[in-house]
DNA sequence: CCAAATATTGACCAAATGGTCAATATTTAT
DNA sequence: ATAAATATTGACCATTTGGTCAATATTTGG
């Protein structure tokens, strides 16, 4: 039934090495500004042996895009109409704060992609994203007419907590550098808890 | 006693030209990712005549860089310690919204030479940006001590402020995306004013 | 072990890129 | 009007870039 022949030991392993440099490189220096060749000399491969393994730049733009824009909406898609507000939104942000902890570099590609006009995502933004984010705006509303939460913009709101956690990722070494050795992380966890407790509690 | 000759009239035209059309790619595509052809091409002049009025790409960047390094810092600059603390850091949050507003490609330029890793103004970071950052938080922290603020990171707050701001001028496709057709800056404006006045209210 | 399948890469290619340069056009200032 | 200074740009260059390809090396599975 299925054509599709499994994935060999080798092509497992240089595939996901490839995709760990591209991350990198991608990350830092957007689509234009990345080579091939500074991918491959990443990944420990020469560079018609990464094109072996991927088509074309582009193909290896588009499958960390297309990984990362799967995972990147979860935070979101798990904030519970049933639930407690404030922890559920609170809840919310401390997923961001985690993922741009644990994946800055997939933060920065996706900045970089904003940065670039979006060309490759403009669908999914105004898709998907958009309807989420009018979804849970919903939510958010309904929540303060029940006199849960203080009144908020909703769409401000999720543009804050995006803003707020990210900043933590994309600009990592201008915080880094004002903070010198100090993990950014506790400090700006604690700060948040602050700021959106103070602004949700009715 | 000055050796400098003044720019005539086609300098002066032609250098505008030039930089502003540098201004438009570079922060799009970031410095590797934009070509002098294609600045050229935006600023109506040949890649040649280009290159008589700056020496290089370099050249071209880094008087852009310098340009809005000389009045990125200066909002935070005008906080006055002598002021209302939370009329001082409104004004703040106002102006750096101004900025995102009125100059968007700038912030982006900032944004992507921080995802790059901030390789040409390391030193502005761990310098001025650093200095300043640290004495305004003197002063935010001794007005909590005076009792005129709540208890907040002064550090944290600082970035709060760079991260709420900055986001509507670097990640302006995906919030445009998400509000449609809307300006989001009135909406913005009110969010912020909220967000920080709740915050730092005693 | 061995043949088939997969993986590797040096050599190569056309186009793109950051420039350089000299001939020519335009502007300036007297 | 005119000579000097400035401005423009086609042609060119060396290097870089995203690939392509065939010879060879390695791995796989019976």
């Amino acid at each position: 039934m299925s054509d599709i022949k499994p994935r060999t030991r080798i092509q497992e392993r240089n595939r996901g090495s490839i995709l760990e440099a591209a991350l990198d490189v991608f990350s830092q220096y957007g689509f234009r500004g990345a080579t091939l060749d500074m991918i491959a000399e990443s990944a420990g491969l020469s560079k018609p042996n990464l094109l072996y393994y991927f088509t074309s730049k582009e193909a290896i733009y588009i499958e960390l895009l297309e990984t990362l824009l799967d995972t990147w909406l979860d935070p979101l898609r798990e904030l519970d109409p049933e639930g407690k507000p404030i922890d559920e939104i609170m809840g919310y942000v401390r997923r961001k704060m985690d993922m741009s902890r644990d994946f800055p570099r997939e933060s920065r590609l996706f900045a970089n992609e904003i940065l670039q006009g979006a060309p490759r995502i403009q669908q999914d933004l105004t898709g998907d994203l958009r309807k989420l984010v009018d979804e849970k705006s919903k939510v958010i509303r309904k929540w303060h007419e029940e006199g849960k939460i203080a009144d908020v913009d909703p769409y401000h709101l999720i543009f804050s907590i995006w803003a707020l956690t990210q900043h933590y990722a994309d600009f990592d070494v201008q915080v880094r550098a004002v903070l010198g050795d100090k993990d950014p992380f506790p400090g700006a966890n604690r700060h948040l808890e602050q700021i959106f407790t103070k602004l949700l509690t009715p």
